[in-house]
DNA sequence: GCATGATAAATGAC
DNA sequence: GTCATTTATCATGC
């Protein structure tokens, strides 16, 4: 048994799987409304993580990439960008 | 992973940076990140089992036998032991709420 | 074929 | 020294 949970823990270390598409939505709505500084504090990156059943690793890793990878081709992200400020102004106007 | 070729002698490391010549104060360009080979990764992981911290000595004498700079030894230990940590955690949590089974 | 998550070098704050 | 981060690279999903 303990051979078949570290076996496990291995390949669960190794493999790569995407995330929610819930988990997506609320990390980018976090993101896109705080643009100008999205470096989410650790209670922050606490609370992201239990709404998205991720670890704070996770959060982590994935605002090192948005951050990266939105600054490097600002345009492609255009179009998401508009469309969670439209999300968040609405949410705000509720 | 395409290396695979093992045996040493590519060192491609180079540490060109000069330009201290001076006060050049311009933030000189980031040095752009070259994974090491598997000899290198090997003899480095080895010292490691030995002893998670190394001493100035023997980071000097690896650092010319691998072809790297004391920097770049000294910074591969601390990323190596905060890899140890992460991993430390994760197990942890891996197998902490646990179905087991 | 890229999008995406995780990891490996390298930097900087402290 | 630790540690969050930047950046490129690796590995996988689809």
């Amino acid at each position: 048994a303990v051979m078949i949970l570290r076996s496990r823990f291995l390949d669960a270390r190794r493999k790569r799987r995407n995330f929610s598409k819930q988990a997506t939505e609320v990390l980018n709505e976090y993101f896109y409304s705080h643009l100008s500084n999205p470096y989410p504090s650790e209670e922050a990156k606490e609370e992201l993580a239990r709404e998205c059943s991720i670890t704070m690793s996770q959060v982590s890793n994935w605002f090192g990439n948005k951050r990266i990878r939105y600054k490097k081709n600002i345009g492609k992200f255009q179009e998401e960008a508009n469309l969670y400020a439209v999300k968040t102004a609405v949410g705000a106007t509720q | 992973n395409p290396t695979s070729g093992s045996s040493a002698t590519s060192s491609v490391n180079k540490e060109g940076n000069s330009s201290k010549t001076s006060i050049s104060s311009a933030p000189r360009t980031r040095k752009k990140r070259c994974p090491y080979s598997k000899f290198q990764i090997r003899e480095l992981e080895r010292e490691f089992f030995f002893n998670v911290y190394i001493n100035k000595e023997k980071r000097l004498q690896l650092s010319r036998m691998l072809g790297l700079t004391d920097r770049q030894v000294k910074i591969w230990f601390q990323n190596r032991r905060m890899k140890e940590k992460k991993m430390s955690r994760d197990r942890l949590q891996y197998f902490s709420g646990n179905p087991l089974l």
